[in-house]
DNA sequence: CGCTATTTGTTCAGCGATTGAATTATTTGC
DNA sequence: GCAAATAATTCAATCGCTGAACAAATAGCG
C-alpha cells in the first residue's frame, strides 16, 4: 500500500507526456511478446490515439523499433509488434575488484552487448591508476558499442566497499582503498558517456548492490522482491523490494554478514560476537576445510574448495555444511522479517551453491513460520563472476526505460 | 532510487489534477506552519495560478480551511494560511484485542477526535459477537463524530493475528480466532462509513502493522523509516520504509520474534531453536522475573513488572536486562541489514522501555558497524496501549490526504 | 474473385488543465 | 498619503488526452 502515488515534484503540463512515455515503454519492456499499439492501449488504459502518439515519439527517439508482423490467427489488419530498440541508448557498467577490472555494455532490452574482463591484481595499484586503466578499457568498449549504433548515456561503477552518497569510496578493505574520490578522479579523463538529462553520468555503488540489480534485470520472469547474497571475504546482501534496491536510510543496508548466528561465539572484527561472517565467510569456510589460506584471489580458493567437495572430501563437505547451516540461520531470520520468497546466492557462493543450498533450505524449513504455506526458493545466481558490472550497466539501461523523457529531450 | 516514478495505471487528462491535488494537500499536511498559496507554489514548483485553482477545490471539498492571517514581518499583503480541515472526512479505527475493544476517530490532521475503550475478556466471545459489540460502539462514535462535522470515509480493523489479503483472519492464537471472515461478518451490520471512491470501506490488518503506522503519523517530525516493535506474547515488528509500511511478498513481514538469538537454545513453538520470543516475549520476561504467570491480561503482568523494577527488585531487573540484551541482539541484526536509524518500542514494551532501552543500545553499539558514524535512536512509543486503533484510523485519514480526488468526486 | 466482418492504426475537432503575464488586493514603511 | 512589496486572481494561449470517425489490411465465405 504505497500511499505516495504522486511523483515527488510538480506535475506540470508536460509531465503528463513524460509519465505516459514511461508507462508505455515500461509495458513494452515488461511484455513477453512484442505488443501492438492496440495491446498497449488496453493494457495501459490509454486510448489508441494517445498510444500512437506516444509510440511515435519512442520510435523517433530510437527507444523502440517495429518488429515484423507477428503471425497471428483470426481476421483483421495485422498488428505491428513493438520491441525495445537494439540501437540507441545503452548503459556502461564498470567494476574494480581485487583481481580484475570489468567493463560491459547493456542495451535497453537488457542484452549484454559488450564485455571485457582484464585480470590483474589491483591491490598494489594506486586508485587513480586503476581507474585510468578502467577508463582505457571503457573507451574501447564505447567505440565498439558506437559501431553497433549504441550511445552510452550513463555509467555505473561497482566497487567492493562502502560508498557514500557523493560517490566517494569510504572504505574498500580488500582493495586497500580509503576515502577515494572516484568522481573527481574520473573527471580528469575525457567523458565516457553522453550527458543526458535525468541520467547521472556516473553512479558509484557497492558491488553487492549492483550484483543484486543484475539478477533483477536478467531473469525475465524473476520475482520483483528477493534477497541476493554475495559471499566474498565479507558477506553482503542486496535487498530488492518491488523491483528497486533498498538502500536504507544512509545507503548502508545489506550488512547481513554481521547478523549474529552464535551470539556468544567467536569475536568478529565488527566488535560483535558470533557474526555470520565468522562462520560462512570465505576465509572461514576455507580454513574450516583445512585449506591453507591462499595468498591470492578468493576465486582460486573457492574453485579448489568446489573441486574437493566434488571429489567427496569429508573436510570440505563438513565445512560447507556448517557454513550453509550458519547462512541458513541468518537467511531464515531475514525471511521471517521481510517475508521474501526468493534467495539468490551470488558472488563466491554461486559456485558453492550445490553444497550450501540444502542446509540453508533445511534451516528455513525449520525456522520460518510461513514456509509451510509458501515455499522459499534458494538458487545460485545465473550471472557470472562479473555480475556486478552487468548489473551496473543494466541499472543505467533500466533508468532510461523508466524515464525516457530525458533521452528524448536530448537531441529532439 | 525508485525507478517507478509513474503511477501504476494510465495517466489520463484528469489525472493531472488528481496528482496536483494530492501534491498540494500533501505539502499542507507536511508543513510545520500553515503555508500560504505562494509558499505552496514555490515549494511544489507549480505556478501560483495553478495552486490557487487547486486550493479552491480543496476548500470547496472541506479538506483544508483558511487560518487567521499569520503574524509576519515585512511589507506586503498578508498571506492566508492553509491548514487541514477539522471538519470533513475522517477515519474510523477499530481494534479487537484479548482484553479490550477499542474504537477511535482520527481527522485529516491526525488528531484523535474520539476514543472509546471497552474492557472485556474477548477470548470466550464468539468472533461474530465480538464484532457486533464493536459495531455498536463504533456506531456511537460515528454519531459523535458527525456532531462535530466529521464524516467517516473508511475503517481499519486491527487484530492480533495473521490476516490474508481478503481481510480474513487466518489465525489469531491469543484471541482464539481461526479463519474468521471479518468482512463478511461486518457486512451483516448497517454500514458504518460513507463509501468514497478510492478508499476501501474496510481494511483488516495485523495490530503490529497498524501500531507502527500510528507511530508514523503522530510524531510530526518523526523519521520516515523506522522499526516498530510490539512486545506482546509474541513479538511483532512493523517495518516502515519511506513512510510506507513494508508488508513483504505475502503480507507476512515483521516476524522478528523468530530471529534466532541463541541458535542452539530453547525450542520455540515455531519449530526453531533459540528464537527471540523465547527470551524477550512477555511470558519469558514474566517467568524469568519470578512472577507466577497471571491468569488474565498481559497488561497486568507488565504493570506489575514495571512496579517491581521501579522498586529495585533484583529479579525483575535481571529479567529485564536479559530480555533487553536478547532484543538488542535481534535489533542490531535488523539495523545492520536494513540500515534504519530509529527503533520504537511499542505494545507491552513501551512501559518497560526504561529498563529495556539501555541493554538494547549496548548491543547496537557493539554489533552495528555504522553505529559510530550514525547513532541509532531507541525510544518508547508515544501512543498508548491502543496504538493500533489510532494507527488504523490514521491510516484511513492519511489515505484521504494522499488521494483526495476520490473524496472530492464524491459529492461534487 | 469479390464482399463482409474484423482488427489495427491514424486523423481531427473538442476539452480540461497548466502557464505566464497582467491585474487586483492588502499591508508596511517612509 | 504614497510608494514598495507581497499575495492572490483573472485570462488568453498552449499542450496533451479523448472520442469518434476514417483509412488500412487481412481472413473467411460464398
Amino acid at each position: 500500500m504505497s500511499l505516495t502515488h504522486a511523483p515527488a515534484g510538480a506535475v506540470r503540463q508536460g509531465s503528463l507526456r513524460e509519465l505516459n512515455l514511461a508507462l508505455v515503454l515500461g509495458r513494452i519492456a515488461a511484455a513477453d511478446r512484442p505488443p501492438s499499439r492496440a495491446d498497449l492501449a488496453t493494457a495501459t488504459g490509454l486510448t489508441r490515439a494517445t498510444v500512437s502518439a506516444v509510440v511515435e515519439d519512442l520510435l523517433a527517439g530510437q527507444l523502440v523499433s517495429e518488429s515484423d508482423p507477428a503471425p497471428r490467427a483470426g481476421a483483421g489488419r495485422p498488428a505491428r509488434g513493438l520491441v525495445l530498440a537494439d540501437q540507441g541508448p545503452a548503459g556502461l557498467g564498470l567494476e574494480v575488484n581485487v583481481d580484475y577490472l570489468a567493463v560491459c555494455v547493456v542495451d535497453l532490452a537488457g542484452q549484454v552487448r559488450h564485455r571485457t574482463v582484464h585480470r590483474a591484481d589491483l591491490r598494489p595499484v594506486a586508485p587513480a591508476d586503476a581507474l585510468a586503466q578502467l577508463v582505457e578499457i571503457a573507451g574501447a568498449a564505447r567505440d565498439d558499442a558506437a559501431s553497433e549504433g549504441l550511445t552510452l548515456v550513463g555509467a555505473a561503477l561497482a566497487v567492493p566497499g562502502l560508498v557514500d552518497d557523493t560517490g566517494m569510496v569510504r572504505l574498500a578493505p580488500n582493495l586497500g582503498w580509503r576515502d577515494v574520490p572516484v568522481p573527481a578522479l574520473l573527471a580528469e579523463h575525457p567523458p565516457l558517456v553522453e550527458q543526458v538529462p535525468g541520467v547521472p553520468a556516473l553512479v558509484v555503488d557497492n558491488e553487492a548492490n549492483l550484483a543484486a540489480l543484475g539478477e533483477l534485470h536478467f531473469r525475465p520472469p524473476g520475482p520483483a522482491s528477493f534477497l541476493h547474497i554475495s559471499g566474498e571475504v565479507g558477506i553482503g546482501a542486496g535487498i530488492v523490494l518491488d523491483g528497486a534496491l533498498f538502500r536504507g536510510v544512509r545507503g548502508w543496508s545489506g550488512e547481513i554478514g554481521h547478523l549474529p548466528v552464535h551470539p556468544e561465539g567467536r569475536p568478529c572484527r565488527c566488535g560483535g560476537q558470533g557474526c555470520l561472517e565468522q562462520y560462512a565467510g570465505q576465509e572461514a569456510i576455507v580454513t574450516a576445510a583445512g585449506l591453507v589460506r591462499t595468498e591470492l584471489p578468493a576465486d582460486t580458493a573457492t574453485a579448489r574448495l568446489a573441486e574437493l567437495a566434488e571429489a567427496g572430501d569429508p573436510d570440505a563437505l563438513r565445512a560447507l555444511h556448517d557454513a550453509g547451516t550458519a547462512l541458513g540461520v541468518a537467511v531464515a531470520g531475514v525471511v521471517n522479517l521481510l517475508d521474501l520468497d526468493t534467495v539468490v546466492l551470488g558472488g563466491g557462493y554461486a559456485a558453492l551453491a550445490p553444497w550450501l543450498c540444502p542446509p540453508v533450505l533445511a534451516e528455513i524449513a525449520s525456522r520460518v513460520l510461513t514456509a509451510a504455506w509458501s515455499p522459499v526458493t534458494v538458487r545460485p545466481s545465473t550471472l557470472g563472476a562479473e555480475a556486478a558490472a552487468v548489473g551496473a550497466a543494466g541499472s543505467v539501461a533500466r533508468r532510461i526505460v523508466a524515464q525516457p523523457a530525458g533521452w528524448l529531450a536530448r537531441s529532439g
